[in-house]
RNA sequence: GGCGCGAUGGCCGAGAGGUUAGGCACGGGUCUGCAAAACCUGCCAGAGCGGUUCAAUUCCGCUUCGCGCCUCCA
């Protein structure tokens, strides 16, 4: 099966091909590093990491750049505030970000360029489109696109110009320009940049928003590639200059699929400081909830719907999780019951192995899940349709416990080949204290002793510890509440 | 004003022109010292009004409501 995705730009889904090979080479607007960033960022770059373990699941190899816009306004603005150089400044967000990626388990991308590392390329962009007479510079040394000179202007917004009059925050004021529309490819040096300054061929300043993008891109993509993604208020204006500015300079196309991701709400509102609904991820986690947790969350909207984000579905994906868990549980419990020895590792890998070799067939079930899973993802990344195949699966699957060993196996290579796409099916392995392994032996003895008011004071005292004990055919089990 | 998206059960959220989505929560049962988990089972749908059709929650139109973009916000 062919994996279709929405393309904005035609406003209708295609399967994609990619334009050499199997080779999916995709460009993502990434974080500007003036701040940490907030959940909404993240769940944009949720489902591009959705997005591009899908494209590996299906056989594609991805080469995926992100960018790190690191000098604009607001990145000037905190430097200066603080009195930090601006390198320094968005060094801590730069960090910041990547841990937060590794939280969220999302997979790095292979390219993350920096904005300030790019001017070179930037202004070679630039004499391009002067020579090509698509730039022009006005009286305060800035550098405009004059729109007017691109008949294709607006065609990946479906803006046409006439439409964009009436209503519409167009700045009235902007001195310079030739066209009010017009954008800057490169801002003349004002005052308030204070030392972040660049030479240019038309004098200091530094470059516009827009043209690190295409600047980047290229720079690691070539002149045309596959896929760009970003959140939908990045179609217009920032894509379509992105379109204008490299198609114009470089006079071919620039991506050959558009993919934006929905905004995420807050309790059904647009998340704003001024509502006091507005959340870094850093601040959902000191509420508590994990990194997996606020991933399942971010992942589990299909990407073109907005999501609503509330403590109370997070807190519900919590039992959810926990249900996801329990069977994986069973299943490597089933494994491990069957190469019980010393070598334990030794074993489980050399069954692994022949298993692989031997290829033992996943039950029915198994199957079933498999195959629904997969025609959900490639439905546009239909993920609440793979998780109701997932959440199914489980059902099937517990019914189907116990299970041989063998069997067992190769559902658990199957759980670890859909979690190469979710990426929060596999629990955490979570260590017990041994004080706590003390307490739930010692229950298991007053059990037998009758005593069950002890044996109910120590499970009120694991619980009380945060964790949760459960009496199972091999023993107790303990798991962290 | 222009362009676009959406409205499903207590909450979240899919697919399909006639056949169980799924998750969370809740009710009953099996198991268990009691629990937990698991299993069985129940429960509650598709904003409103028209139209097409043998049949629409699913297609079309209108209305209402919500949301996004329209110059640097994912």
């Amino acid at each position: 099966m062919s994996f279709k995705l929405y393309n904005t730009m035609s406003r209708t889904q295609e399967e994609l091909v990619p334009l050499k090979d199997s080779h999916v080479r995709m460009y993502t607007c990434g974080p500007t590093v003036y701040n940490y960033a907030h959940i909404g960022n993240y769940r944009a770059y949720m489902f591009e990491d959705l997005l591009r373990r899908w494209l590996k699941y299906k056989g594609f190899a991805v080469t995926q750049v992100q960018n790190l816009t690191d000098v604009d306004d607001k990145t000037i603005r905190g430097s200066r505030e603080t009195g930090l150089p601006l390198r320094e400044y968005t060094q801590k967000y730069k960090e910041a970000f990547f841990e937060d990626l590794k939280t969220l388990n999302i997979e790095p991308a292979e390219f993350y360029p920096a904005a300030t590392d790019c001017i070179p390329e930037m202004i070679a962009i630039i004499e391009k489109l002067f020579a090509k007479g698509l730039a022009y510079k006005s009286d305060d040394g800035s550098v405009y696109f004059p729109i007017d000179k691109f008949p294709e202007y607006g065609k990946l917004a479906h803006l046409d110009r006439e439409g964009m009059r009436a209503g519409a925050r167009v700045a009235q004021d902007e001195y310079d320009k030739e066209n009010a529309a017009d954008f800057a490819l490169w801002k003349g040096y004002d005052k308030a940049d204070g030392d972040v300054v660049w030479d240019s061929p038309w004098g200091k300043g530094r470059p516009g928003w827009h043209i690190e993008c295409s600047a980047m891109s290229m720079k690691y993509l070539g002149e045309s590639f596959d896929l760009h993604t970003g959140g939908v208020d990045n179609i217009f204006p920032h894509h379509e200059d992105e379109i204008a500015q490299s198609e114009g300079a470089n006079g071919c196309l620039y991506s050959k699929y558009w993919m934006h991701c929905a905004h995420l709400q807050v309790d059904g509102k647009k998340m704003s400081k001024s509502l006091g609904n507005f959340y870094t991820l850093r601040q959902v986690l000191e509420k508590g909830f994990t990194g997996r947790e606020i991933r399942y969350e971010l992942i589990g909207t299909h990407y073109r719907q907005q999501l609503n984000f509330t403590f109370a579905s997070l807190t519900a994906n919590r039992a959810a999780l926990a249900r996801l868990d329990e069977f994986y549980t069973k299943v490597q419990e089933t494994i491990g019951s069957e190469t019980r020895s010393p070598k334990l590792e030794t074993q489980n890998s050399e069954l692994e192995t022949r298993n692989s070799e031997l290829e033992t067939p996943l039950p029915d079930w198994a199957q079933t899940l498999a195959a629904r899973f997969e025609e959900a993802l490639d439905d546009d990344l239909n993920i609440a349709g793979g998780l109701g195949a997932l959440f199914d699966g489980v059902h099937e699957g517990n019914k189907a416990l116990p299970m041989d060993s063998k069997t067992a196996l190769a559902v658990s290579n199957l759980w670890k080949k859909l979690d190469s796409v979710l990426g929060f099916l596999i629990p955490p392995a979570a260590e017990v204290p041994a004080e706590l392994i003390e307490m739930a032996n010692a229950r298991v003895a007053a059990k037998k002793a009758k005593n069950f008011a002890e044996a109910d004071r120590l499970r009120d005292a694991i619980t009380a510890a945060g964790w949760t004990v459960q009496d199972t055919p091999a023993g107790p089990k303990l798991k962290k509440a």
